[in-house]
DNA sequence: CACGGAAGCT
DNA sequence: AGCTTCCGTG
């Protein structure tokens, strides 16, 4: 049994207008989240499906991402409009029947965001399995 | 819950 | 652009 891990370089993460300060966008939040071991219970890669996570607390995700963003009315109503504009950029899609369940799509988001991945050789998301137990 | 339009913010 | 906020619809 493997869990898949995931690890972005800094400049994964869009300047913001002002220079300096970097802001985190959604997607790269919620794998963050997913690779973390203390976030289980909290949002979780479903087995079975690649790229396919399930929100087990959604309150709690929304609490987190609104702590990051410094907006604490943030909530999972807000989150999830957030998520579906996702799905015209082929970031994500909603696994239609299973409450609280997205799927990646990994090869569409690597050559729609990051075109020069290829080119350079530079690895954008490193993706790599453990074992379970570590 | 899940969807997507519309307007607002930075 | 990438959300955030709000809300009507199914």
């Amino acid at each position: 049994e493997e869990i898949l891990c995931v690890a972005f370089p800094d400049w994964a993460y869009k300047a913001e207008s002002s220079p300096g300060s970097r802001q985190i966008q959604l997607w790269h939040f919620i794998l963050e989240l997913l690779q973390k071991e203390e976030f289980r219970h909290v949002i979780a890669w479903q087995q079975g499906e690649y790229g396919e996570f399930v929100i087990k607390d959604p309150d709690e995700v929304a609490r987190l991402w609104g702590r990051r963003k410094c907006k604490p009315q943030m909530n999972y109503d807000k989150l999830s409009r957030a998520l579906r504009y996702y799905y015209n950029k082929r970031i994500l899609h909603k696994t239609k029947g299973k409450r609280f369940t997205y799927k990646f799509n990994f090869s569409k988001l690597i050559i729609v965001n990051y075109p020069l991945w290829g080119v350079n050789y530079t690895p954008m998301i490193q993706m790599y399995e453990l074992p379970r137990s570590l």
